[in-house]
RNA sequence: GUCCCCAUCGUCUAGCCUGGCCCAGGACGACGGCCUUUCACGCCGUUAACACCGGUUCAAAUCCGGUUGGGGACGCCA
């Protein structure tokens, strides 16, 4: 087995195409095939390197590995070249003279009379020669069926009366996409064709043109759409659709990976999946044939868990960069690690968790006044500095700040709650935390008393 | 418009091929509760679906037909 990603190289590695190229590589590791890579930059105008490193940075990122070097379609031109001389050499395809106005003119008013857009094979028997500005035309079987049997979708069929003289070559000399694809899928030994729904109208065209080869047609499996929360195909106005804006906003690669698993596969009950896990149970036979929507919040549930699984070092090394990012000094691993496990269950992203542990590395804190208003009246001030004396020289244990909390609670007969969110205030600037016992020992006695006397010093 | 595909809780899905174990299971979300120094986490519980119509059958989410709805494709883009 065979399998291969195809991208153009025109925009960013999105979500749809992360998870074809991820099904593509289950599908031939689960068998023990080879899984390669195909960059289609034949559109010469919109292909850009810097996407071109996009999509295998994205792809390395998720763990989709392939095997051997990337090929790029722009480089096989001597390949497509000898192919399209077979064609027209068997008489399987010609050159067609037809200008562009015509073309365009006959679709306009195919589309007026609301009839299917076809070429109308004006020079399908011309016998014309190649000539400047002509394009060559696959000559299509104007009757009989096509049929396959889709991996993922079962049997399918177009009557060939539908389908029309497609272009195999433009007029710059250049394969279009359904001749190079054929021409590389022959070449390259491609088994198995795994791809976006979309594709399943170019199937017929291009089972066609393998037969016009005399080729071995490979399986076709066509996985169904990521569609946005409106049912429309997934876009940007959805919310971020490539890969690495998902890393940039604090996504673990294993949470994505796994959830565009799970987005049309599944595997009984189950959720969790590691990489290997998911190579060895996926199956095309399980993937679902109806599109799916793009759910954010199942993306986070699964990012929250994957956080929560993962060791504090690592934590602590992602988050670091988004530290050194605002400015602040590195504290050293011990110190991030548990500032890590003060804040690891408190975030669905990293970017979240660098948010929530922000106080730890601020000069200054800036209180939000309403929550001043609250808390720092001369009451709270006046619990406020119950703490001070406790706390000014080493930090107590969680134990003992809990004894602490209730002593002073008692002794003014109000909660727990009521004395530990001045101090709260006070330490963090906010009203949700970590435990304060934690954010003691982590700050400090010196900042800890810092803090208190300028929440003290703070005016209402 | 034409062609192709699809149709189970709000969402992802199991079950469908090989009808009965399904007055439909799991997960996310939402809601409620417990835990609790706050917020989370965790735990417990509740909510909610076989699109519709007809047929086959002792029996249909499961098989067949139709309807409706949704998506995709109709480029010298990929």
């Amino acid at each position: 087995m065979k399998t291969r990603f195809a991208p153009s190289p025109t925009g960013h590695l999105h979500i749809g195409g992360a998870r074809t190229a991820l099904f593509n590589f289950l599908l031939s590791r689960n068998a023990g095939g080879e899984f390669v890579l195909r960059i289609e930059d034949t559109d010469a105008a919109r292909s850009e390197a810097a996407y071109t490193e996009d999509i295998l940075r994205a792809l390395d990122w998720l763990g989709i590995v392939h095997d051997g070097e990337p090929v790029f379609q722009s480089r096989r031109a001597e390949i497509h070249r000898e192919l399209t001389e077979r064609m027209l050499a068997a008489g399987k395809a010609y050159h067609c003279h037809c200008s562009q106005e015509r073309i365009d003119e006959i679709r306009k008013s195919a589309l007026e009379r609301k009839e299917k857009p076809r070429y109308d094979g004006k020079c399908r028997n011309l016998g014309l020669p190649a000539a400047p500005g002509s394009v060559v035309r696959f000559k299509s079987p104007e009757t009989g069926e096509t049929f396959w049997n889709d991996l993922i979708k079962g049997p399918v069929s177009f009557a060939n009366e539908e389908l029309d003289d497609l272009v195999m070559v433009r007029a710059d000399g250049l394969p279009t996409y359904n001749w190079a694809a054929v021409a590389d899928d022959h070449s390259m030994g491609i088994t198995h064709v795994v791809r976006g729904d979309d594709h399943v109208n170019n199937t017929p065209r291009q089972i066609l043109l393998y037969e016009a080869l005399d080729a071995p047609i490979p399986a076709f499996g066509h996985v169904p759409m990521i569609l946005g929360g409106d049912k429309k195909r997934l876009s940007k106005r959805h919310g971020a659709t490539s890969v690495m804006a998902y890393e940039e906003a604090g996504y673990l690669p294993e949470a994505l990976a796994n959830y565009l698993a799970r987005l049309g596969w599944s595997s009984g009950d189950r959720e969790i999946f590691s990489m290997d896990e998911m190579i060895k149970l996926f199956s095309l036979s399980s993937v679902g044939k109806s599109a799916a929507i793009f759910d954010k919040d199942k993306l986070d549930w699964l990012n929250s868990h994957y956080i929560k699984e993962s060791s504090p070092s690592r934590l602590a090394s992602l988050l670091l960069p988004r530290f050194e990012e605002k400015g602040y000094a590195n504290p050293g691993e011990k110190v991030l690690e548990e500032i890590v496990l003060t804040v690891r269950e408190r975030g669905k992203t990293l970017a979240e968790m660098a948010r929530k542990a922000d106080f730890y590395f601020r000069k200054t804190l800036t209180l939000n006044p309403g929550d001043a208003k609250k808390l720092l009246t001369p009451e709270g001030k006046d619990i406020l500095r119950s703490f001070v004396e406790p706390l000014r020289n080493a930090a107590p244990s969680d134990e003992d700040f809990n004894r602490l909390l209730e002593t002073l609670a008692a002794s003014r007969g109000v909660g727990k709650g009521a004395v530990a969110q001045p101090l709260r205030l006070a330490l963090t600037g906010e009203t949700a935390s970590p435990g304060l016992s934690d954010i003691g020992r982590i700050l400090g006695p010196e900042v800890v008393t810092q803090r208190i006397n300028a929440a003290l010093e703070h005016e209402a």
